[in-house]
DNA sequence: CAATCATTGATACAATTAGTACAATTATAG
DNA sequence: CTATAATTGTACTAATTGTATCAATGATTG
């Protein structure tokens, strides 16, 4: 059952190898909730046709994932997600994952030619706004 | 899919360097828009075998397009026209760009369960690492 | 003329992805 | 139950890409 299908949106163009994109997404989806423990993963070679890539990109994805035990490749069997993560290593995908996050957003807005004190002004100023929104929610 | 083909038109005489003619072109294609964001270039050395020159002289046009953000070079990949900001945008927009930018950003860290102190840790600590890579590279 | 510097070329390297054969497991036929 | 086929991940290699380094060349300058 639970023919969850694995969504993963891939940017040929943004300078990260695939792989990457890949384990980058799915740790994210994990810390996120979209996966859980227990979760069993496309083949390599499904999902390499789903995103058209070769099976061994996804393949080189799955076993970076599995060295971090984040998930369990099982030759014959299948990939899933592990099933007790140890909390540790969900502390460290939580930091990692926000670090790949605001690793992506700072280049973006470099990209977009914003100086170093603009983006640090404006998440300074959009922090604030959302504290003050969390806590008018946090009144009720 | 997309084949186009870069033409270019070397003047082996003219006193420019091989490699500043090739820069300049391809800045002028993309002024044109016979050149747009997400195009492939050429490989180095299709490049190069095209123009009938070394495939370092074409390595070196695109490194000087890619520090000027014009392009982007991924090592086993390919190069690409970046998706370069419009000049003519105003500042307002620009800003609101980055509003928006931050939001996403801001909001998506809230998602994944980010205090408003991690956040702003990591933006200083990731702000930090870039300005440091920023640098190195200004100062070769 | 000699020294220096920019340009170009030669060579070796590194990163990414693709191709091929293989091993482990599971499903199926008899 | 056993044999065989199908499915899955693995290992190794090859191909394609850009990168780094240094040497050769040729022009410029003192």
């Amino acid at each position: 059952m639970s023919e969850k299908k694995l969504t993963l949106q891939l940017d040929f163009h943004s300078g990260l190898p695939i792989y990457t994109q890949i384990v980058n997404q799915i740790q994210s989806q994990l810390v996120n909730g979209i996966l859980k423990p227990g979760d069993q993963l496309p083949t390599v070679r499904a999902l390499a046709s789903d995103l058209r890539v070769n099976f061994n990109t996804v393949a080189r994805a799955y076993r970076i994932l599995d060295e971090a035990r984040i998930i369990s490749t099982q030759q014959g069997r299948g990939t899933y997600i592990t099933e007790i993560p140890p909390p540790e290593v969900t502390e460290k995908l939580r930091k990692e994952s926000l670090s790949e996050l605001t690793q992506r957003y700072i280049n973006e807005a470099y990209r977009l030619g914003f100086s170093e004190r603009e983006v640090s002004q404006m998440v300074r100023d959009s922090l604030k706004l959302w504290k003050e929104a969390k806590h008018v929610k946090d009144e009720e």
